[in-house]
Formats: structure tokens, sequence, C-alpha cells
DNA sequence: CAGTGGTCTAGACCACACT
DNA sequence: GTGTGGTCTAGACCACTGC
């Protein structure tokens, strides 16, 4: 028992803490300490997005802790996709430029084939302005009424035919500065821009969808007639220890694209 | 005997048989074998939903590996919901019945609250036939156009309003004798049913999501006003192996109630 | 108490990428 | 070749469940 690494107060730095005088006694294994101190120091960026972490051997070393230990906080962060592994390479903080899979939160697809059959989005940014946040934006991005929230109208379009309108909040602190070009200009996914220019990495998103009809003010917007059933979509996205940063609210036609989704 | 995960008889580093003419060298890890002879077992039926397979020491032994590479199999079994571990007791067939999670495929909730403020869903059968399978419901089903199917369509209310309106398709072979009474009068999910009465576990399912306008069939139906933008919900359903099993094209209200799915 | 899954270790070797 | 992640083993001990 007392070959526990920690046990008394060792390199982790006090992981213990489990205190609370409850009736859960709130076990927590090695490997889930290791993998928290890790998520520290991914928030804390102590790496940035696209290079590589200390391989397993040195942050066995550094925590006292055996190869395997590592390996399984390791390998639970690679399934939150925080993280990705590259054999003979080594592990990367994951991110939504230079990935694979790009738009890793965009489950629109063509009803027809992959998303490589048609071009990137075409990007067409109608506002992008400072406001104060309504009580219902606050409440989501966990805010106060009032506070400063930066909101963007833009809209995209596959191979000319505008399919999506959306709104996105932002949390005015740490979004200072965000321009049109910004929003406009940058080649990728907008959440690759927020990590370039303003740090901030999303994590996970949670979607609330419903169908509505198309009205007239956003029926021109899509080149659809008022009335024209629309999907709904409204994001939440979250940062690190599930931080919400951005709510996104979109409206997708689906003559020509559905939202694919797969259950497990 | 063919029981045994090696071909060549040697236990560990026994990783030999490269084609060495072919392109794609087709390794294969132990666990992944020990993963697919589980898996085998499983489809067979050797142990039903909700029983509890051998122990990881009995499957070492079985198997000739070590209890660490049966854990990494089942770990994955238990990843991608096909098993369920419960620490002290044992590992077990998941199954659509007696899950904590109820209605794991339908991601229809509240607008307000979880699914547990509401009751359970009154199921309406409208109908329960057998017919031929018309070439897009064959191509689906991978099935032969004209092939035998079984059809339903049926309502589901919440707290007394028709909430959804889905037909659903099922190779005939495999659903034999389907009634109107079994549809209707089983208590609990669907696929718990399907399991039941007629061996079939559905395993994944894809979804494709649109937003309709109600026609003047369905209208009434779902007691909407025709035109009102509803969701379209097509599902495939698999079972093992990726065969699939189950066609259901659903109609959803979503004035009380959203989808909802979280992106990771 | 025995039996199960869960954690942790230490060491060996394999597959892969780069140099 | 060197270094990385990936696999496999063997053994010890811990936490949970039920007899």
């Amino acid at each position: 028992m007392a070959t526990s690494p920690f046990s008394a107060g060792d390199p982790p730095g006090g992981a213990s803490a489990e205190g609370a005088a409850l009736g859960t006694p709130a076990f927590s294994p090695l490997y889930q300490q290791i993998k928290g101190l890790i998520l520290h120091s991914l928030q804390a960026g102590e790496w940035k997005p696209g290079e590589a972490i200390p391989s397993e051997m040195e942050l066995a070393a550094r925590f006292r802790v055996s190869q395997g230990t590592v390996r399984k906080a390791i390998d639970e962060l690679a399934a939150e996709n925080l993280v990705v592994r590259r054999q003979g390479k080594g592990t990367f903080v994951a991110t939504h430029a230079e990935q694979q899979v790009q738009y890793r939160f965009l489950k629109l697809v063509p009803d027809s084939g992959d998303r490589d059959t048609e071009g990137p989005a075409q990007r067409h940014v109608l506002e992008c302005k400072r406001v104060r946040a309504s009580a219902e934006i606050a409440r989501s991005l966990a805010l106060r009424t009032g506070d400063a929230v930066a909101q963007v109208r833009r809209t995209l379009a596959f191979d000319g035919v505008p399919t999506i309108l959306e709104d996105l909040w932002l949390p005015g602190n740490a979004f200072k500065g965000l321009t049109v070009e910004q929003m406009a200009g940058y080649h990728g996914p907008t959440y690759a821009m927020f990590e370039l220019e303003f740090g901030v990495r999303m994590v996970r998103a949670e979607e609330k969808i419903r169908a509505v009809a198309a009205d007239d003010a956003q029926a021109p917007l899509l080149q659809v007639a008022p009335g024209t059933p629309l999907l709904s979509v409204e994001r939440l996205a979250y940062t690190y220890n599930d931080v919400p940063m951005e709510l996104r609210r979109g409206l997708y036609r689906t003559d020509a694209h559905h939202y694919r989704n797969e259950l497990n």
C-alpha cells in the first residue's frame, strides 16, 4: 500500500484533497489524477494545439508513475479528442486546424456523397458587433445579463447555394477585438481561428434541434420562400472544464443536405 | 484446435505470416482477434442478452492469453455498448431492456427537464402488415426488391400529445409473425421486444435528419395543421456485423420537444 | 469469505516514423 | 539506429458484490 507513489505529498502536487466530508468515499484511481494533471497543463497552455506533448516515458518520470498508468490517462484524453496519438511520432494536442476531420462539429452533409464532393463553404459575414447579453444569452454562456458579448451573423453557402444562416454569441472578455476580417478572412474552420487568435479551444458541444418555418427576414437570406421548413440547430460549445464559450443558433436548409448522426 | 487465436501455435510474438506479396501487411493485434472471437460467441447467442459472459480469467484460460489481453478486448466491446461491465459482479451482454438508459436510440427529449418528468410513451399501432419491399426499402435493408418485409405504422404520444409518427420496415425473414399485439402490448422499448421475441439485437444506428412540412395525411395523426414544420428522422439500425435490420422513418413534433445531440 | 472487475507495476518485444 | 506509441505478459493488490 505504501508503494503508492503519492499517499504523502509527492510530485503531483497534492492530488488528494478528497475532503468534502460527505458520504461518498470519492476514491480516485491514480491514472485519473494523472489525467487531471495533464489536463491542467493543457488548459494552462503548456503545450499549444498541434504541438507534441512529452512522451509517455517522460511523463511517467515526471509524475513518478509507470508508463502504463500514464498510458491509461492519455488513452482517456485521446478518447475525448483532447489529444491525438500518432504511432512512432508522439502524442499531440488536438486542434480544429490541420485535422483530417475538418468541421468536426458540423453534422450537415450533402445528400449524395461525402463532403469532399462539394467545395469548401463560402462564408458571408453579415454582421459582427459587440452587444450586451440578454438574459437568455447570458444564462447560456454563464455570464450576467448585460455583460459584453460579441455577436456575429453569417451565412454559409455550398456550391453557391446559401444553406446555413447562423448567429454566434461569444463572451466579450475572451473575444476582445473580434473583427469581420477575422471571421471572413480565415481559411479553415472558424474554431481553428478561435484557437489561433484567441487561444480558445472548443472541446465538446451540445445541440438542440427543431424544425421551424423560415420567417420573412430569414427566407431571403437563405433564398427560400417564407414558411419553408428549416432545421433549427442551437449549439452550446464548451472549452476545458465545461466552461461554455459559444452559443450558436443556426438555420439549415435541408433540401439538398441532411443532418447526419450516429447512434451507439 | 481452431479455437486457438494463433495460427502457428506460438503464443506471444508469434505474429508472423506476412503475406510478403500483398500491399497490406494486415497486422492484427492479439486482443483484436480475441475481441473477434468473443463477438462471434455473442452473435451465435452463446450468452443471451442480460446474461453474464465468462469472467476475464476464464476467457483468458480459454483463449490461452493473459487476463490483460482479454481485458482490452472486453474494454472495446464495452465501449461499443455490446457488453456492460459491473465491478464485483461480472460482464453482461448488453440489452435494450433492464438497462438504466431506456430508449437508447431516441434522442427526442422534452424541452424542460429530463425524460423522467413525463410518463412513458403511449403507443398506438395504426398498421402492421406484411408487404413486398420497394426498391428503396430493399436497398436500405440489403434485400432484393419484392422481398417480404414487415411494415408497421404507429404513433407515440407523451402526456396525451401525439408527438411521433413513424413507419418501420423489418426484414420479413427475421421477423416472421410480427403482430399488432406484440408491437402494442410489450411494456418497454420496442428493441427489447425484438430481442425477446425474435432474437434480434440492434447494436448501432445511423440517422438522417431533415425539416419537412406536415402533409394532409400526416397532420391529423399528429394533431397539427398541415404545413407545420416537423423533424424527419430516417433511421437505419444494425445488428452485429453491420447487418441492417430496421429502417425507420419518423416525423417528430418539436413544439414541446427537441432532438438532443452531444458532439465530441 | 471468495469471486469479480479495476488498478498499478515492470519488463519485454513489436510496429512505425524519422534521420 | 533511435525514439515513439502499441501490444503482451505476469503478478500483486484494491474495490465492490454477494454468500
